[in-house]
DNA sequence: CAAATAGTGTCTTTAAGACAGTATAAC
DNA sequence: GTTATACTGTCTTAAAGACACTATTTG
């Protein structure tokens, strides 16, 4: 049938062919970042095939026909962590053309921010093996630590997920400071206090802010009425539990504006 | 064969298939936006077969399997301009499942920038009619014009491409307050006037800035030395060639600091 | 009481908006 | 001279770093 003729949208579409030509597969990988132990750590797998058997990775999935890459990441989330509905956002779609050795790979690259009380329980269940490492990001170079003090070097990573992690690292640390992703990491949204907040900026950040400065920019922002923040920050009526000496904190929660 | 009994890396790839399952289509796409008559502008494609014939649309085309998504748009914003090293970067991936109605297609948008001098020649050389329209985007709508303020609304782009413009544009006037991105649009990047500099700056914003403000920052930024620009701005030797009463304006160049 | 953590107030620097005023050309 | 554009200086406000100080609990 000559290409020239066709003359309606009906037509060409029951004769064109999507099958001619060879294309690259789709994957999505999800970075999922937590904040543990007031540090800044991401979610990765130990991969149990070739190629880069026995290296830990991002976990990432073949894009379905019938679904979008955000939602091959939130299934992919899912399976590896049992949340759901948590913040997301496309980072970086990566094509180098043998960034994988066994074919043709572009990876649609997301990340996620969830709350370490969510995260802990999953890990192991599963057949695949997972880990939440530290991660340490400083002078353009990234290694990630374990609770035993493992250290995974970037060349110990598989794949080119090294470069994914740390342009991910620079995303949610540029973020952290003129968006609200800070407040993601929380365990309660209904119930904390703003050294916690401030753990998870100083933990993102990988800084220590003055204590006063930050709960002086956080009222400015979140506890007055001009501003041009979504959400808002107030005091709850529960009682602090006290671990410690000092003076006890106040509880706060948000609330939409 | 047996995926268990697959010991070696280099057996793995042999035996791997990666026909086995059907995928999404890949395609770039490229907005080549431009400064003319003081305005933002971007460059569409008439399309010229179905699905959306005579629309307007963004130059793309399908990724081959020897070239990173980037490759594509560069190849594409040659074909259509016959400019080659200029400013690029990725946009974002849009995937919905049925954005295109042929089949399923997966795009990696690209934007880039270039001078109108540089762009105004190969307009109308093609087999494929291209022009530049004006953009005109206020309060989340978005509509573009041409010179002889033909009017064409977001309904009337082709595919989804109405909702890709939208996120260049607040993605470009984002930009353009922290990063240099605004030289990417000078004609000559070795003379060039201060004002030249800011009408590219409104154009972009559509705004109409402080002049002596927007001096005294360009002061700051670029033409002393305790700063963190990657470039600096230098007067030149050269005479401005005056059009009009008035003052005549310093021509300056750029330099890498 | 000391120790520990939570929280406030003040001083300073810097970026940037508003806007008045000066400089140098064409005509 | 007027007109048009280029350019400088000053006043003000707001955001944020540094840092001293106060408050409230535990032990």
């Amino acid at each position: 049938m000559n290409m020239e003729n066709i003359k309606t949208e009906e037509e060409f579409l029951e004769n064109y062919d999507s099958k001619q030509y060879e294309k690259p597969s789709v994957t999505s990988d999800i970075l999922i970042f937590t904040v543990k132990e007031k540090r800044l750590a991401v979610l990765l797998i130990k991969r149990g095939a070739f190629p880069f058997k026995g290296r830990w990775a991002i976990p990432g999935g073949f894009v379905q026909m019938n679904e979008t890459t955000e939602e091959t990441a939130r299934r992919e989330l899912a399976e590896e962590t049992s949340v759901k509905n948590i913040y997301m956002e496309q980072l970086y779609t990566f094509s180098d053309v043998n960034r994988d050795p066994r074919m043709r790979i572009i990876s649609v690259a997301y990340i996620a921010f969830a709350p370490f009380n969510k995260l802990k329980h999953k890990a192991g269940d599963d057949a695949a093996e997972t880990k939440i490492f530290y991660v340490n990001y400083k002078n353009g170079y990234l290694s990630l630590q374990d609770d035993n003090e493992n250290i995974i070097k970037e060349d110990d990573l598989a794949f080119d997920h090294a470069k994914i992690i740390k342009m991910a690292i620079e995303r949610i640390r540029n973020k952290v400071s003129y968006t609200d992703i800070m407040f993601e990491f929380l365990n309660n949204k209904d119930s904390f206090t703003i050294t916690e907040v401030r753990d998870i900026y100083n933990a993102i950040k990988d800084i220590d802010t003055d204590d006063g400065n930050f709960r002086r920019d956080i009222r400015r922002k979140y506890m007055t009425d001009d501003t041009e923040s979504e959400i808002k920050i107030i005091p709850t009526d529960n009682k602090y539990n006290y671990e410690h000496a000092g003076k006890p904190a106040s509880l706060y929660k948000i609330v939409k504006r």
